[in-house]
DNA sequence: TTAACTTTGTGTTGTTTTTACACAAATTAA
DNA sequence: TTAATTTGTGTAAAAACAACACAAAGTTAA
């Protein structure tokens, strides 16, 4: 017989974008050893309950969000001391969402919850500022052979938007011609004759929406997104 | 209190290569529901140790080897039925090694060990077939964009030993010239001195070795490793 | 009402990278 | 010595990438 005095959690890194700055969704704990301390959202899972769906009711019940992009991140259970009752294991999901679909409200078993920009993340309890760091080196990665991108936007968004959204968050300058060119030759964008002006002043500019349904098309005809450049 | 009864194991995916075709590791269960079943090398990880060391633990029991590369896959757990008295959540592990190094002994739990092509797996028991078809992708991802097919090769190799494997994991065409220009492009791979001659005829060639010093010296100045093509 | 400012939108050219392609040299087997 | 096999090498055309500037549409302030 197995004997195993080990508990299996799930956590989610949720990253979120605003106006040129990343954001990262922590939880305050109520309860517990580290009753106050920042942590990433997540729990232990239920002996008959997915993995997916363990995330998903935590990131409900702890901040009332439903996410846009989810996947599974690692798992981390080496830092044996999150709990004096036992070991706990913990399965580390990454996941996007539009900050502005959400008030965040912090249900039952969360004090408060808050988005951190990624620069200015406190340290968090556990093993979290690790899965920070990896998911958002993942973040960085994926955003260059996957159209993630569009999971942190607005449906309806300005080309400008989703340049600044690559700029800001790879943390460099992008030729804006070039950007165009590219994005436009995969025709998975698609302009609305929608015209907008949206912040002081300028020329207004057209929205352009993902066309997911193009994209697995042509993901079935071995398209390849990539955007990498200097 | 948390009432969770869900056990942890890690599982194996190790591929090894040999003569242009890609295997993969299993072994046969010597117990329990499944006996005489082809599975994964794996098992329960004890209360105190990492996630890592169980795996090498495993391998080492019940096939007798030791990798040259090891990475977490990704956790599977939604499969509730692979034992009946508990939920059993796995941990995979993508793992390459070369078969030459080792001769295949099943010690303890498994009754066998044993090679597959992997293109002849047979049915294994629980979830590992899914576990194998992620990590043959992962492998060929891999592949193109960071230096892993070394670890599957003899640390002298012919540069025709090199471009068998990439054709033949990544099953398609590559034009010699080219391939050999981009990889010695990057510096990584050096010329010994040594000529060879393997197979039956043919003119002999000189034997190469991969140089990780200097591959991991490049990665701090961002340096890309990137093959792919036509 | 005009001038200054801000943001969107658009093409071309030079440079680099990728692709396609063929033949001589060294060896073995017949 | 001839045929077969494998290694080793360069060039030219095509495609992708990088760099770059100015007009159009709107707002704000003088």
């Amino acid at each position: 017989m197995i004997n195993q005095n080990i508990k299996i959690a799930v956590d989610a890194i949720v990253f979120g974008y605003e106006k040129g700055t990343l954001y990262v969704l922590a939880v305050q704990q109520r309860f517990g050893k580290l009753a106050d301390r920042w942590v990433l959202p997540g729990g232990f899972i239920l002996d008959d309950e997915p993995l997916l769906t363990a995330v998903e009711r935590e990131l409900k019940e702890e901040a009332g969000i439903t996410v846009n992009y989810l996947e599974q991140l690692g798992t981390f259970g080496d830092n044996i001391k999150r709990d004096e009752r036992f070991r706990v294991i913990s399965v580390a999901y990454f996941a996007l969402v539009n900050p502005k679909n959400f008030v965040l409200k912090a249900d039952t078993d969360a004090k408060d919850a808050k988005w951190f920009p990624i620069d200015q993340v406190p340290q968090l309890g556990y093993d979290h500022n690790e899965m920070v760091n990896l998911a958002h080196q993942r973040l960085k990665n994926k955003l260059t052979y996957q159209p993630i991108g569009f999971d942190l936007l607005d449906q309806e968004f300005l080309f400008s938007d989703l340049e600044n959204l690559y700029c800001s968050i790879l943390e460099r300058d992008i030729d804006r011609r070039n950007f165009r060119k590219k994005i436009l030759s995969f025709g998975i964008v698609t302009e609305t004759d929608k015209l907008v002006k949206i912040g002081a002043s300028g020329r207004p500019g057209k929205l352009f929406t993902f066309d997911k349904t193009k994209y697995n098309q042509l993901l079935k005809e071995n398209f390849q997104f990539d955007i990498r450049f200097a």
